[in-house]
DNA sequence: ATTGTTCTGTACCGAACGGTAATATATAGA
DNA sequence: TCTATATATTACCGTTCGGTACAGAACAAT
């Protein structure tokens, strides 16, 4: 799906847009939307300022657009975790399938959606808005998928949905964040095997 | 203790070092570093740009000279936690500590250090070590209390000290995260006793 | 070949950044 | 009162920020 319709007429684009859009992704993937310059993002994409512009409107868009490609990779992690029939197996997967792809050293480390969020002054006050309402909705995503095993009865009776959904955003949270640090793939799947160890513990009827 | 010794000749300060010491701690604590300002610092402590690097050098260093009065302050979460002599209480007072005191509005909201580290781009490349280091010798704190508990017979034997510190510090991380995106105090203690229920379920004996 | 259209590159804009030179001001000691 | 010293104030430095005006270059249609 291409961002912007190819011209038909004048002088042809002289560069692959959706590669471009994956370049900036990587950027503010690595150093968070503030933390990017415009020349950061104009080298790795290997175009010049006007071009960007032209094509991405400002930094502000070229980071939405940055951020609904991440969001729209086939391999997201929830896409793979929900499709688990038990909860058990939705919970280990989400859990250790971050712990593996926020360490995948294919890409830069953490989860972008969480990396980008931080360094954010009051300044850019839509960035800190808008990522936050996407955060806001994968919670409610698990929230959701929870409350159906709740009602399928694979859940202890004190447990709730939405309070499980919370301590699986803040295990995500701070796992993205100890992988941008530079833990390593195998520390992040003992924390994230404890982790799932405890919650389908306390959690989850066997 | 103050910062630089009092002047016995020449005009006298016009303003508390101490006191603007820890203005400045709460804008970084606000804002982390790179998102913080020179003119923002120096609003919020009412002094102008020269006194403010005659009295602490310059941004970096008044970071550090701020962080190290957040780090000593006595109502500390570890220094509480650690004085409890059973291994659960720690782990409880740890998880419920941090949730209250990352949601204690007589001050700016999560974690300063953590904050902090976030706003960082490659730039400030020696605010990010030195607040690695500071992290990671918490981590090593709490590998050490868990250790101990271990010999004591407190923990499970497959209970490992080290991982438990960093699921521990993974569950700070993201406390603090949410802390700073506005989640509320009952939330986030919800969510602590959640975690702190697993963890005492599988890595504690009873 | 000309025209219309769109992209590319250079060179620049005002604003904000961290940091400082120069100078005025307030105190202690002589 | 005068001097030495340390602080406060103003006004400025060079750099980088996000963003753009403008002119040239490459294509399709005529």
């Amino acid at each position: 799906m291409t961002i912007t319709k190819a011209a038909c007429v004048g002088r042809p684009r002289g560069f692959d847009i959706d590669i471009a859009l994956e370049q900036a992704l990587n950027v503010f993937w690595r150093n968070g939307y503030e933390g990017t310059s415009l020349n950061e993002l104009t080298e790795a994409m290997g175009i010049k300022k006007p071009s960007l512009y032209a094509a991405f409107g400002n930094k502000e868009q070229l980071f939405f657009k940055a951020i609904d490609l991440y969001e729209n990779r086939p391999d997201s992690l929830f896409n793979i975790a929900f499709q688990h029939e038990h909860i058990a197996d939705v919970i280990r997967g989400l859990l250790l399938g971050a712990a593996a792809q926020f360490t995948d050293c294919s890409h830069p480390q953490g989860c972008a959606l969480i990396n980008s969020t931080l360094s954010c002054s009051e300044a850019s006050d839509s960035i800190k808005k808008t990522v936050l309402e996407r955060k806001l909705k994968h919670k409610q995503q698990l929230a959701d998928r929870f409350e159906q095993a709740k009602c399928k009865g694979e859940l202890q009776d004190d447990c709730e949905p939405v309070v499980l959904a919370s301590l699986m955003t803040t295990l995500f949270q701070g796992l993205s964040m100890q992988a941008s640090e530079g833990a390593s793939v195998e520390e992040l799947q003992q924390v994230a095997a404890m982790a799932a160890e405890g919650i389908l513990t306390v959690c989850v009827k066997r």
